[in-house]
DNA sequence: TGCAATGCATA
DNA sequence: GTATGCATTGCAA
């Protein structure tokens, strides 16, 4: 720290209602009826700030009577704010009460807004030398930053951080922090109702700074513009000025920095304590006499030994719960909540069931000898279900808060977990025994999660498994599997929702760790009570729909090693896509020019629409341009790559499109993904969420890294191993699904194409077009890929033309050639939808369902979809399950064999490892020979490997 | 802040 | 025509 003296003026507005929200679910009530959410929040953060800073100077800044210019200015500004919610107006007089009592000056000016307040002062300061920090959430601050200035920002979670010029340059992508007020004038704020450009958001107000630098740049420069764009921003001049001033912070406001005056000095602390037991705040009593203890100076023996007493007697409070409970085997163990035990609330006759209307029996789990006892309890089942409790959802950064148990409907028992990571790991040794033993079953919803927490604790969870929503997924793929909807649709019962415990998700959600323990109790054995009465009911229906083979075999074992990809990540070589995220940055300004010189006009590449009306109403381009279900021009890639080899333009717009979107989706997404802990990138693979079967892939998606443009796949540059003595290799299924279709077909013609090692499509066009194959031409060949893929979804004429050049009728003839060359394909087909309206679903070659309840509707656009189902489905399920079988067999022969190397990634027919040099040769036949031999069929299957030292090479 | 619509990346 | 996930915009709360 530099010796620098340092202001810290809090903007208190702000603070007082993003504190009052944050209590929002659970809003602080005294027992004289006062809502104290506001004052605790804000005391929160202003005690916190001071504890992490130790500011030598120190000034809390209010609005008084709104801003007098502003409204004059615009007598809409603000006026949409809701009405200031009583419980802050309520705290404003305490808040200033106890600002006093802590000797912090108030700062405040009739007529002018915080902001301003702190502009002027922060100018001030500046001049004598001072550094300083603006406590405040709002962003607007940031136009204030100077090197001097900072804001200082409380985040989601918890903690600060600061903004300085390179944060708020990188933030907003400006070059000066002043330029924050030509951005915020752009694309307004909703909620102070600055207007701002209408039909500009963030991103195309950062693309217009950066092209304009400024309002007056943009409103200068219209001409540079596009389409309805330019309209609008024409039309909208003065509205931008207008905005620009209404986002402009004020620095001449009539205050004076006195540095005196803004020294922090000692609370009056016997003050503050009775106003704070007035309002009855314990906690933050305690909290606000460490603050001023640790405070060498401030302390005093009375303060320190008050703060002593109370950490003790809340530490004895909580150990005391081991006691209560009642009688027998039970008597160690901690609370147990039974529905007497609830506040009985009102419920409907005919509602569902819950834990209030449920006689059960769930206990918490004292530590020592409790859980000892406990474990031993455990050890002697053979089925058992369990539940983790953790602070997040990322399985890599999650600590465990507490594990529930239930081997019995009706019963079960929570396991806290310490805070400290050392004593916690003290506690999951003990159960280390067992979530290692072989012969007792693990039940749970979602096991990945938990295999995975449990794994950053060093524990395996072995013996066999059941996951209840793996079970619901192979069941009914097309439902949802949560537990909260299986219970009630299965059970007739409601759980305990975890919005009910720690709020809904945003800013105010509490962890885990904030639920008090008789709560989480209940919320958490009941989830694991529920799950094991799931299992019952699944288990029979598995067996009924014969796909116990498929869920055992298959699903539950892939589950272990979705698990083990995951934990592994891959790396990425991050300074790569930086240097990449520049190109783009400046091929996609000069592509914007060339395009809009070659239009003749500026409008909005991005919008369809308005590119449509140019490439085909004023340039004419095509004579009878391709239209979308919608009416609109058809630009999508196809089509404008058909045209691209005789125009500039298109090749033009298709570089920007794929550029913006490689940019903002993958380039400078990635790198933001990678997990702090590992240096690496961690998919989650859902293997709930395909109705097919087949996996997906999110936070991030790596299911979809471009390949088909050569700028696109230069991200896959960026994939890399984890480090010299690795190298990347990539095995992929060549044609997968066609030789699928032909082997069910049992079609001959296509099945030799296959097993002579023929190219399939040029083969396809030979037969079809009844030329030899080496005279197929490139659009015959590309003619017969689309029909080939069209079988696979489902071909209709109509869907054939829209995808080539061919009309109507010539496509229902190649339709019919094709049916003709491949007769049996057809009757396959026949055969599908005969089947599914027959039995209500169609299957894999596992046995994997997928029930199609449309099949026989009386509409026939939905009959038709469903029937295009009744085709696709079991080819593109097939195909998932050939590859998750070979995904299991790889994994063991991994972990079997010790191999260094690891199986990364998953792309629905490609898989891509980490291969630790040495084991090449041994690894290349492994994965070959698993691959090609995962489940026999009447076609063989090809299986392609190339290595290389990124994943783009390996391809 | 959350949602739908639109568009586009993959197999 | 099948199956996904995600970024952006604009509207509804």
């Amino acid at each position: 720290m530099s010796d620098q003296k340092r202001l810290f003026l809090v903007d208190a507005y702000a603070l007082i209602f993003r504190g009052y929200y944050a209590f929002i679910k659970n809003p602080r009530i005294n027992s004289k009826g006062e809502d104290t959410s506001a004052i605790m929040g804000f005391m929160n953060s202003l005690l916190d700030v001071i504890k992490r800073e130790r500011p030598d100077h120190l000034a809390v800044c209010f609005d008084k009577g709104g801003s007098v210019d502003r409204i004059e200015m615009y007598d809409a500004y603000k006026a949409n704010r809701d009405e200031t919610p009583e419980g802050i107006k309520t705290a404003i007089p305490y808040i200033y009460e106890i600002l006093k009592a802590m000797h912090i000056p108030i700062m405040v000016k009739e007529g002018y807004e915080a902001d301003d307040v702190i502009g002027t002062l922060s100018r001030q300061a500046e001049k004598e030398g001072y550094k300083t920090y603006m406590v405040t959430p709002d962003k607007d601050f940031a136009q204030l930053v100077t090197k001097n200035i900072f804001m200082y920002r409380p985040v989601f979670g918890g903690g600060y951080e600061t903004w300085g010029i390179p944060e708020v340059q990188k933030k907003f992508e400006v070059t000066e922090p002043m330029q924050v007020i030509d951005f915020l004038g752009m694309m307004g704020d909703s909620s102070d109702n600055i207007p701002g450009l209408p039909g500009v958001g963030e991103k195309t107000a950062k693309k217009f700074i950066h092209q304009f630098g400024s309002m007056e740049g943009l409103l200068a420069n219209t001409d540079q513009l596009k389409g309805k764009m330019k309209e609008k921003v024409e039309a909208n001049g003065e509205l931008g000025l207008l905005s620009k001033k209404l986002a402009t912070i004020m620095l001449d406001v009539p205050v004076d920095f006195n540095a005196k005056d803004f020294e922090l000095d000692h609370p009056d602390v016997e003050k503050v304590k009775q106003i704070f037991q007035d309002l009855e705040f314990r906690r933050l009593t305690d909290n606000f006499l460490k603050t001023f203890s640790a405070d060498a100076t401030a302390s005093t023996t009375e303060t320190s030994s008050t703060t002593k007493k109370l950490a003790s007697s809340s530490k004895a409070s909580s150990s005391s719960i081991s006691k209560s409970a009642g009688a027998g085997q039970f008597s160690l163990f901690g609370t147990s909540t039974t529905p007497s035990d609830q506040d009985s609330e009102t419920v409907s006759e005919f509602a569902r069931k819950t834990a209030e209307t449920t006689s059960h029996f769930y206990q918490s789990v004292a530590s020592g000898m409790a859980t000892k006892l406990f474990v031993k309890n455990l050890m002697n089942q053979t089925s058992v279900c369990f539940d983790t409790e953790t602070t997040g959802l990322n399985p890599l950064t999650a600590e465990l808060v507490g594990i529930a148990f239930s081997w019995e409907t009706g019963k079960g028992f929570y396991l806290p977990f310490p805070k400290n990571r050392d004593e916690a790991q003290a506690l999951v040794e003990e159960l280390r025994p067992f979530f290692e033993n072989e012969s007792i079953e693990k039940i749970g919803q979602n096991l990945k999660y938990d295999i995975k927490v449990l794994a950053k604790y060093n524990i395996t969870v072995k013996g066999k498994l059941f996951d209840t929503m793996l079970a619901h997924y192979l069941i009914n793929p097309d439902m949802r599997h949560n537990m909260d909807v299986l219970a009630e649709t299965y059970l007739n019962y409601t759980p305990v929702s975890i919005t009910q415990l720690i709020g809904k998700k945003g800013k105010n959600q509490l962890s885990m760790r904030d639920v008090p323990l008789d709560k989480l109790t209940e919320y958490a054995v009941e989830d694991a009570d529920i799950t094991l009465q799931l299992k019952e009911h699944f288990e029979k229906e598995l067996q009924e729909a014969n796909t116990q083979r498929l869920f055992n075999e298959i699903e539950v074992p892939l589950l272990r090693v979705l698990a083990t990809m995951e934990l592994e990540g891959i790396n990425l070589d991050k300074d790569f896509l930086g240097s990449l995220s520049e190109e783009l940055n400046n091929d996609i300004a000069d592509l914007e020019k060339s395009i809009y010189e070659a239009a003749g006009e500026e409008f909005n590449i991005a919008s369809p629409k308005q590119l449509g009306v140019v490439l085909f109403e004023k340039m004419k381009l095509v004579d009878k341009p391709k239209k979308t279900k919608t009416g609109q021009y058809s630009t999508a890639e196809d089509v404008l790559s058909y045209l691209a080899k005789d125009h500039k333009i298109i090749r033009d717009i298709l570089d920007y499109r794929g550029l913006s979107k490689l940019k903002s989706t993958y380039v400078d997404a990635l790198p933001l993904q990678v997990e702090e802990s590992t240096g690496r990138v961690h998919t989650d693979y859902m293997q709930t969420v395909a109705a097919t079967g087949r996996l997906s892939s999110n936070n991030p998606n790596l299911q979809n890294i471009p390949i088909r443009t050569e700028r696109g796949r230069q991200v896959r540059k960026a994939f890399i191993p984890r480090n010299d003595d690795y190298i990347l290799l990539a095995a992929d299924y060549s044609q997968i699904e066609l030789r699928i279709i032909a082997a069910l077909s049992e079609e001959k013609t296509m099945i030799e194409a296959f097993r002579n090692g023929e190219d399939i499509h040029a083969s396809t066009a030979s037969k079809v077009f009844n030329v030899p194959i080496a005279e197929v031409t490139r659009e015959q060949r590309s003619n017969a890929k689309t029909v080939n893929f069209g079988i696979i979804y489902g071909v209709s004429a109509f869907g054939l033309s829209n995808q080539t050049s061919l009309t109507r009728s010539e496509s229902k003839e190649l339709i019919d050639t094709y049916y003709e060359t491949y007769p049996k394909l057809k009757a396959y087909i026949s055969k599908q939808v005969d089947f599914a309206r027959d039995n209500g679903y169609v299957q894999t070659v596992l046995g994997r369902r997928r029930y199609l309840k449309d099949i026989n509707s009386r509409n026939a656009v939905v009959r038709g979809a469903a029937e295009r189902n009744a085709v696709n489905a079991p080819i593109q399920g097939s195909a998932a399950d050939i590859i998750k079988i070979a995904m299991i067999n790889i994994h063991n022969k991994l972990e079997d064999s010790n191999y260094k190397s690891k199986m990364l990634l998953q792309v629905h027919d490609e898989l891509v490892f980490d291969v630790y040099k040495p084991e090449l040769d041994h690894l290349k036949s492994i994965i070959k020979t698993e691959m090609e031999n995962a489940h026999k069929l009447s076609v063989p299957l090809d299986v392609d490997l190339d290595i290389g030292e990124n994943w783009l090479e390996a391809h």
